[in-house]
DNA sequence: CACGTCGCG
DNA sequence: ACACGCGCGACGTGA
C-alpha cells in the first residue's frame, strides 16, 4: 500500500468553518464553532483517507512575503472578525492537544508551506491529499496531489475533489495554467490585483489560447476584443506582479522532516479534557481510551420471574443503582443498571405484574445505597420508596451544571458526562415516542435500560463537576429534597369549586357578548378583536388613531399602546375591556374548569429544571399566575378553597429581592433603612428627592418604588422611563440620585456585570451558576441584555433559593409533627398551606418560623401571612 | 409553529 | 440615532 500525506490550509478550513457553522460558545460564552467546524471536516477527510502523514500549515500574523509586496501596493487585507480571530490559538492548541503536526514559518504563506510539503510528498513516493476552502491551491494538484475543497450546501458539507483531470474538465485549463488565470482575473480575497477589465471568461480564453501570460503578451497585437489587448499593455507590470503574488512557492525554506508529521493517536487526554472544556460533547465518544469509550451497553430483556427476582435481589444489595420507570396508569417495566455491563428490563407480564414490579421496584431503591434515577419526581408518581435514602438525579444535576438548557435528556446526558453517543429516545421510536401500551418491548427496553445506565454511570462525573463548583450542598440539601416536596404538592392538589367557576364564567361570556356587540357598532363592522392583525387595521387604517407602533406582523395593539389611545377613540376603552374578560374567561374560567381532575381539585406540576433563574415554573395549569392585581380578576380566587374542615394559610415574603439586595451589596443605607422596618419605598423616595419622610407625595413614592424595582430587574434609563411616562432624561438623573443614595448597591451592580464578564457566569448567595452567554455578543442589545442578567440573577435567583429551602423544612416540619397541615402551592415569594382548623396556629408557627429562618441576612425576612376559607381571603 | 398579548412574581 | 426593563406559561390567531 502506498504511504499518504494530508496537509491541512489550516486559516482557509478554519475560515470555511466559521462561516459554515452556527455561532457556537462554549458554557463561558467563547466563541467556538470554527474551531469544532474544523474538527468535523478533519474527522471526514481523516475517515476517508486514513493517511499515515497529517500536517496542518498556518499563516503566521506577520507580514508574509508574497503578501507584503502587494499590501505596500494596496493596502491591507480584510480584518479578520473579532470572533474567528479569537479561535485561532484555540484551534492550534486542539491540534497540539492531538499530537498533530503544526507547520508555520514566518515570513511564509500557508499556501507556500503546503506547496514544498506536496511536492516533496510526491518527490517521496507519497501520494498527497491537500484540503482548502481556496481555489488557488488547484495549481498544485496533479495525478498523484489530490486537492479537495469542502464547501457548505445546505448545512451539509461536501467536498470537491481534483485531481489533474478534474481541473481540466472543470476549468480547461492545466493545474500550473491556474496561476495565469488568477494572475489575469486577480482575486480579491487573496489579494491578487489581476488585469482590469479581465474577468473569468477573458482569462480562461487567453490563458487557453496561448497557454499562459507570457504567451499571451507575446501575441498581444492579436488578442481580441480590443478592450482587453489594451489593458493588458497599459498594465504589464500589474500582471507581472499578479503573477508573482499567484504562484505558490514550492521550494520554501522549511524544514521538511515528514516523520514529524507522522499521524499518531489523536484521542489523547489532554485532546479529551479539551474538548470537554469547549463543550464539544459530539466529539466525545471518539476517546475510546479516556472514559470516553463508549458504545451502547447491552440491555438483557427478564420475562422469567425467577431471574427477574434475582436481579431485583441483587439490586437492593448494589451500593449504586440505575432505575428507570415505564409507566402510564401502572408500571408496564422497569430498568435497572448494576454495573457498567449489567443493564436489565424486566417488562410487566403474566406473573410480573405492575404491582409486583413496584413492590419490587421500592425494595431495591431502600436497599441500595444510592439510587441514581433521571426524573426522581416521576418515579415518585408510581413508588415510594423510604425517603430518607441516598437519590441522585442525573437531570436536576444536569439543570444545576447548565440551566439554560431547554431540555434535559439522558442521550445528551450520556455524551457530555460519560462520553457515550446513545441513540435518543426520538431516535429509538423513529419520532415521538407512543403511548406505554403501544411501545415494543425491545424499544421500551432499550430506551429505559439506557436511562437507568446512564443516570448510574454519569453521577460519579456530575457529582464532581458540582463539587468543583461549589453546587454540592445546594443539590444534596436543596434540590433533591425539593423533589418530594415538589411531588406532595402535586399530589396534594387544590380543590377548585367546578360549580362556582363556571357561573364566573358564564358571568363574564354576558359581558365578552355585550362589549362585542358595542365594539362592532363602533367600529362600523365585525371583526375578530382578538386577531391584533385585524384590530390593528381598524383602529390604525380605518379609524386612522395616530401613534401606531409596528411589530414585526403589523400594528402593536398592545395594552400600553391602547392606553395611551383611549382619549382618542371610546371604542378603544371597550377593547381593553373586553380583552381583560376574553383573557379571564379563556385562560382562567375556560382553562382552569378543563383541568379539574376526579378528585374535584386541580393537580399542577411543580417543574424543577426549566428556569434560567433557579426559580420554580407551574403547568397545566400555571398556578402561579392567578389574578390578583385587577379585583374582577382576583375574585376568581375565591374558587380556590380548603378541603371541609380546612383554612388557607397564605404566607408571602415581604419584599424578598430587595432584602437580596441589601444583604448582597451590603449598603449601609438600605440595611439601615430596612432595621427601621419603615416603608422602604418611602424611605428611598425621601432620600432620593431630599424631602423629609413625613412630606414625601404619593408621586414620588410611586417613582421610587418604580426605581427600586427597576434596580432590580438590571436598571436602563429608558426602561424606568417607560415604565413612569417620564423622559429618559428624568428617569437617568432618577438612577443617578439613587445611586447616589445608596452607593453600595452601584459598586455591587457594577462588580457583578464585572465578574461576569470575566467569568462567563453570575451566581446566587447558595452557589447557584447561571451563564451570561450574551455578554460576549456582538450586538450591543444582546450585550446590553445579559449586563441586565447579570444584575438581576443574583438576586432573583437568591430569593429562589431561599424560599426553596423553606419549602422543604416547612414541609418536613408538618410531617415531622405529625400535623395533617399541606403545602399546596408557591408562587416565587409566597406559599400557601392547607391546614384544619384546630392547626391553623401550629401550622402558621411554622410556617413563619421556617420561612423568616431560610436564611440569616444583614436584614430580617419579613412575612406577611393571612388565613381565610378560599384563596382571595387568604390572600 | 411562531407571534402577540397578558396573567403572575 | 437607536436599541430594552428581569423571570415565567397559556391562549388565540394565522401562516
Amino acid at each position: 500500500m502506498e504511504g499518504k500525506l494530508v496537509l491541512i490550509d489550516g486559516h482557509s478550513i478554519l475560515n470555511r468553518a466559521f462561516y459554515g457553522m452556527p455561532a457556537l460558545t462554549n458554557s463561558q460564552g467563547r466563541p467556538t464553532g470554527a474551531v469544532y467546524g474544523f474538527l468535523n471536516i478533519l474527522f471526514k477527510i481523516l475517515e476517508e483517507e486514513k493517511p499515515q502523514y497529517l500536517a496542518v500549515a498556518f499563516d503566521l500574523h506577520a507580514p508574509t512575503f508574497r503578501h507584503k509586496m502587494y499590501e505596500a501596493y494596496k493596502g491591507t487585507r480584510k480584518p479578520m472578525p473579532e470572533e474567528l480571530r479569537e479561535q485561532v490559538p484555540v484551534m492550534k492548541e486542539v491540534l497540539k492537544a492531538m499530537d498533530v503536526c503544526i507547520l508555520e514559518k514566518e515570513g511564509y504563506e500557508a499556501d507556500d508551506i503546503l506547496g514544498t510539503w506536496a511536492r516533496k510528498g510526491e518527490r517521496e513516493g507519497l501520494l498527497v491529499t491537500i484540503v482548502s476552502g481556496d481555489r488557488d491551491l488547484l495549481q498544485l494538484a496533479t495525478d498523484r496531489v489530490l486537492v479537495r475543497i469542502p464547501k457548505t450546501k445546505g448545512g451539509k458539507t461536501v467536498i470537491e475533489d481534483y485531481h489533474t483531470r478534474e481541473v481540466l474538465e472543470k476549468y480547461q485549463l492545466t493545474p500550473p495554467q491556474i496561476i495565469d488565470l488568477k494572475a489575469l482575473m486577480g482575486d480579491s480575497s487573496d489579494n491578487i490585483p489581476g488585469i482590469p477589465g479581465v474577468g473569468e471568461k477573458t482569462a480562461t480564453k487567453l490563458v487557453s489560447t496561448y497557454g499562459s501570460l507570457e504567451e499571451a503578451y507575446a501575441h498581444l497585437e492579436e488578442i481580441k476584443p480590443k478592450k482587453a489587448m489594451e489593458s493588458l499593455r497599459d498594465h504589464y507590470d500589474l500582471a507581472v506582479l499578479s503573477k508573482k503574488l499567484a504562484t505558490i512557492c514550492t521550494d520554501s525554506p522549511v524544514s521538511l522532516d515528514l516523520e514529524q508529521a507522522r499521524l499518531k493517536d489523536l484521542y489523547t487526554e489532554q485532546a479529551y479534557e479539551l474538548f470537554k472544556e469547549l463543550n464539544f460533547k459530539n466529539l466525545l465518544p471518539r476517546f475510546q481510551g479516556q472514559g470516553g469509550g463508549g458504545k451502547e451497553p447491552e440491555v438483557q430483556i427478564l420475562e422469567e420471574l425467577g431471574r427477574a427476582e434475582e436481579v431485583f435481589a441483587r439490586a437492593s444489595g448494589t451500593d449504586k443503582l440505575g432505575l428507570a420507570l415505564l409507566a402510564d396508569q401502572e408500571i408496564r417495566g422497569v430498568a435497572l443498571s448494576l454495573g457498567k455491563e449489567e443493564t436489565y428490563y424486566i417488562p410487566a407480564a403474566g406473573f410480573l405484574s405492575g404491582a409486583w414490579l413496584k413492590a419490587e421496584a421500592e425494595r431495591a431503591m431502600n436497599g441500595a445505597g444510592e439510587v441514581c434515577v433521571f426524573d426522581l419526581k416521576e418515579i415518585l408518581k408510581h413508588t415510594k420508596p423510604e425517603r430518607n435514602g441516598q437519590f441522585f438525579d442525573a437531570r436536576i444535576a444536569a439543570y444545576l451544571l447548565n440551566p439554560l438548557k431547554s431540555s434535559y435528556s439522558y442521550d445528551d446526558i450520556a455524551k457530555e458526562f460519560a462520553g457515550t453517543a446513545l441513540p435518543s429516545q426520538e431516535e429509538i421510536f423513529g419520532g415521538k415516542p407512543p403511548a406505554a401500551a403501544d411501545m415494543s418491548p425491545e424499544a421500551a427496553a432499550r430506551c429505559c435500560g439506557l436511562a437507568a445506565w446512564t443516570s448510574r454511570r454519569a453521577s460519579a462525573p456530575m457529582m464532581e463537576k458540582l463539587c468543583g463548583l461549589g453546587m454540592e450542598k445546594l443539590f444534596r440539601e436543596m434540590e433533591m429534597p425539593l423533589v418530594f416536596t415538589l411531588d406532595d404538592m402535586e399530589k396534594a392538589g387544590i380543590a377548585v369549586e367546578g360549580g362556582a367557576l363556571k357561573e364566573y364564567g358564564e358571568k363574564l361570556q354576558e359581558g365578552i357578548s355585550a362589549l362585542e356587540e358595542k365594539i362592532y357598532r363602533q367600529a362600523g363592522e365585525t371583526f375578530n378583536i382578538n386577531s391584533p392583525k385585524q384590530l390593528g387595521v381598524i383602529l390604525f387604517d380605518k379609524m386612522k388613531l395616530p401613534g401606531a407602533k409596528k411589530t414585526k406582523s403589523g400594528y402593536s395593539t398592545a395594552a400600553d399602546v391602547l392606553e395611551k389611545l383611549a382619549p382618542e377613540a371610546p371604542v378603544v376603552a371597550d377593547i381593553l375591556e373586553y380583552r381583560q374578560l376574553a383573557k379571564l374567561k379563556s385562560t382562567y374560567a375556560d382553562g382552569l374548569g378543563n383541568c379539574i381532575a376526579g378528585d374535584g381539585r386541580i393537580h399542577s406540576s411543580f417543574n424543577q429544571t426549566i428556569t434560567a433563574t433557579g426559580r420554580i415554573s407551574s403547568t397545566e395549569p400555571n398556578l402561579q399566575n392567578i389574578p390578583v392585581r385587577m379585583e374582577l380578576g382576583r375574585q376568581i380566587r375565591k374558587v380556590f378553597v380548603p378541603r371541609e374542615g380546612c383554612l388557607f394559610i397564605d404566607a408571602d415574603y415581604s419584599q424578598i429581592e430587595l432584602r437580596v439586595l441589601a444583604h448582597l451589596s451590603g449598603d449601609e443605607k438600605l440595611i439601615e433603612a430596612y432595621r427601621e422596618a419603615k416603608d422602604i419605598h418611602r424611605i428611598t423616595a425621601s432620600e432620593v428627592f431630599h424631602v423629609p419622610f413625613e412630606e414625601v407625595t404619593p408621586l414620588q413614592r410611586r417613582n421610587a418604588k418604580a426605581v427600586n424595582f427597576g434596580i432590580v430587574y438590571g436598571i436602563s434609563s429608558f426602561g424606568l422611563s417607560q415604565d413612569l411616562s417620564i423622559s429618559r432624561k428624568e428617569a437617568a438623573d432618577y438612577i443617578e440620585k439613587y445611586f447616589h443614595t445608596y452607593p453600595k448597591i452601584k459598586e455591587f451592580l457594577d462588580r457583578t456585570v464585572e465578574q461576569a464578564k470575566r467569568d462567563g457566569y453570575v451566581t446566587t448567595l447558595f452557589g447557584r451558576r447561571r451563564p451570561v452567554p450574551e455578554l460576549f455578543s456582538g450586538n450591543f442589545m444582546q450585550r446590553s441584555f445579559g449586563e441586565r442578567v447579570a444584575m438581576n440573577s443574583p438576586i432573583q435567583g437568591t430569593a429562589a433559593d431561599i424560599i426553596k429551602i423553606a419549602m422543604v423544612r416547612v414541609n418536613r416540619r408538618l410531617s415531622g409533627e405529625g400535623l395533617k397541615s399541606r403545602l399546596l402551592l408557591q408562587v416565587h415569594d409566597e406559599l400557601l398551606v392547607e391546614a384544619p382548623l384546630e392547626e391553623v396556629e401550629k401550622a402558621s408557627r411554622v410556617l413563619l418560623e421556617e420561612m423568616k429562618g431560610a436564611a440569616h441576612l444583614e436584614v430580617e425576612l419579613e412575612v406577611d401571612m393571612h388565613t381565610g376559607k378560599n384563596w382571595y381571603e387568604a390572600k
